[in-house]
DNA sequence: GTCTATATTGTGATAGAC
DNA sequence: GTCTATCACAATATAGAC
């Protein structure tokens, strides 16, 4: 028998390798994007040749859009379960805040990919939401700016918050978290900053984020 | 003779046609990114055949190079100009917020153009600020840090400013104006907008950030 | 300067042996 | 399942007429 223990499943596609090829495919796409990667790039990446990879995703474009299923699948629950929890605004803002600093510190080019991803596909954009949460995506979003509202609400009404709506809330939390990422190259630049340097930035960012954003909110 | 009065200057080329052909590709480069777009699409953009092109640029990268020189070389001065200058903070958010809305309503897809462009080449981020701003890429940064660093410690001084690095109090402003019109195809969904109810969105943006933003800087 | 025609790669995709 | 070899065409770039 080849391999290990594949389990060589009616598919006819083993897992392991299927998984190699997805993860080098992942590695390229985000450099790359999907319009400058090579299929040959990928399957040196994965180990494999190139026929392989049409074999198990059939096509470049297969390939490119599980790729971003799978990246952009990963960050967007999270955010939009905090968002849409019960928690208390103080702590979505905390916990939002060192969710998304952490995970971008581990994967800086990230944002970059995703962004740039859904300039050139917007449609994507639609598929992402079915996907990576279940339901229409419209609702979702509703739900979660709803239910948002109505706590940014009460705190209206008893005097500890200004009134602010809540799609503006979630665009710039989103904003104070993701463009440092995403600009990351012109803040390099910019600011003179190297990986280390960068590093530092984003823990200092980590600690002052939360109280800078609750302060825009007092009343 | 043709053409009108072209001055068919010692370069051998035709500066009408150049700008026509400029201007096309500033198009279809910001809809399709450096590498999904196609020279030919840019000829017949322009009304001209492939081979102009070339006579005029040599190649398609050092076309897709003047292309974001010029569109990321008007953005950035702007900005840099007004955080670098002698305005007081209050007059430089609202100027900064205003100015960038503004120009971004106008052309919603130049931030997603320019950080796609940037995560992929980050080298241009150095040319950019090479030949947009006069000068050592870092010495601007530099300069432009150290006089809202030192406006911002005065303001702390007097107890009207709580304190904040230069660079966070830069970055955020950057963020919550840039970010919006980057993730436009994702906030289309998220937030269920069509473009009428975007432009609603920047809109009250444009009326509320500067408060909102001043507001977290009060001690 | 601008065109048509063509050279020359590059690159996604398939056929078929093992 | 995985490989080598190759196809078919897309896309950049150039030659040369006008």
């Amino acid at each position: 028998m080849d391999k290990h223990l594949k389990s060589s499943a009616p598919t006819g596609h083993d897992r392991d390798t299927e998984q190699r090829i997805l993860e080098a495919a992942r590695l390229v796409f985000v450099r790359r994007g999907t319009a400058g990667a090579r299929m040959q790039e990928i399957a040196a990446e994965a180990g494999v040749n190139q026929a392989l990879l049409h074999y198990y995703f059939r096509s470049k474009e297969r390939l490119a859009e599980a790729v971003f299923q799978q990246v952009a699948g990963r960050v967007l629950p999270t955010v939009l379960g905090l968002l849409g929890s019960d928690l208390p605004i103080e702590a979505k803002v905390e916990q939002i805040v060192t969710a998304y600093l952490d995970a971008f510190s581990r994967s800086p080019f990230l944002p970059g990919y995703i962004l740039s991803e859904l300039h050139h596909h917007p449609e994507r954009a639609t598929q992402l939401f079915s996907s990576a949460v279940g339901g229409s995506p419209n609702e979702i979003g509703t739900t979660i700016l709803t239910r948002l509202g109505s706590q940014i609400e009460a705190r209206v009404r008893t005097g500890t918050m200004r009134p602010i709506a809540p799609e503006q809330f979630m665009v710039n939390l989103l904003s104070l978290c993701v463009f440092p990422f995403a600009a990351r190259p012109f803040l390099r630049v910019a600011l003179g900053l190297d990986d280390d340097a960068f590093a530092r930035f984003v823990e200092q960012r980590k600690r002052e984020l939360p109280s800078f954003f609750l302060n825009a909110l007092r009343p």
